[in-house]
DNA sequence: ATACAGCATGTTTTCAAAATCCTGCGAATA
DNA sequence: TATTCGCAGGATTTTGAAAACATGCTGTAT
């Protein structure tokens, strides 16, 4: 579905907006380390992600990376049409390089419905949603929990 | 959503239901051209089609490709399952390595139910459904009709 | 039987994503 | 103001999908 650094992405800005305080930055280290990431490869992702202003970082000692804005006013599709693009939005769904609502492709209907889906749900969530659960216990997005068991 | 080669895969397959006749199989190399896929590289796509039992092969003068079965009884997520296998719809949306409806990620559910929908929609197109639209003029799988403008 | 058309299959090369390496720069603290 | 922490960012290496190459094998037709 979405590239790897697209993954690394979401798996990191959700690991800021959880852990981050206006007082607290968190550190690149701490997010490679928790979410098994490599860590110059996150660098780079998460720079991307200052670039659109979606993080901001801090230098020097207790810099780190924090959200550029508040958790409820960042979407998903937000996190990854700055990483991957809107191109898997798209695509056709066969390959077709030629392939639009003139001249569609046998499946193209029906795969813009469903990449509309996607696009609808990753419009509608925002990090503020997601990290609510995962407060709550109902999900998750470290890896803690399988040392505690 | 699914590789190239899957995308070729799916490409080859309608092109051969749509002109492939009792007595006469569909070559290599025409499906290639009117395609644009590399030859040989297709090759080795229709390979899987033939050893997963969706394409019949017929070697020596003539010969060629044919669909295994009725273009009735194959379905889209046959094609898609055989060259990509079912990890698409399995892989976790953020890329955790344990993420399950037990210890779900924060898009969990959400995915699981955009992929359950790709998934039916696949399940539910037969190559027939969708050589029919062709061959009424509603879609299209080649590039001829840029020609002829 | 022999030739040849056309698919089968193993190897090599290319290319982009992923991962690693290394140096520079800015901010905080002593 | 010197040092150090931690992000910025360029350059290189690795990996795997994609593409290209080369050869073998099988069935048909002459």
């Amino acid at each position: 579905m979405f590239s790897k650094s697209c993954e690394y992405g979401l798996q990191a800005i959700l690991y800021i907006a959880l852990h981050a305080r206006p007082d607290r930055k968190v550190g690149l280290k701490e997010i490679a380390d928790n979410q098994d990431i490599p860590a110059h490869f996150l660098s780079k992702i998460l720079q991307i992600l200052v670039k659109y202003k979606l993080l901001v970082s801090v230098k020097g000692p207790n810099g780190g990376f924090a959200l550029y804005r508040k958790a409820e006013d960042i979407t998903l599709l937000e996190v990854v049409s700055a990483i991957d693009g809107l191109d898997i939005f798209e695509r056709c769904g066969i390959g077709l390089k030629h392939c639009d609502d003139a001249h569609p492709c046998p499946i193209h209907n029906k795969f813009k419905f469903l990449r509309e889906s996607i696009r609808n749900t990753l419009m509608k969530e925002t990090l503020a949603d997601l990290i609510f659960a995962v407060e709550e216990g109902k999900t998750y997005v470290t890896l803690k929990h399988l040392i505690s068991e």
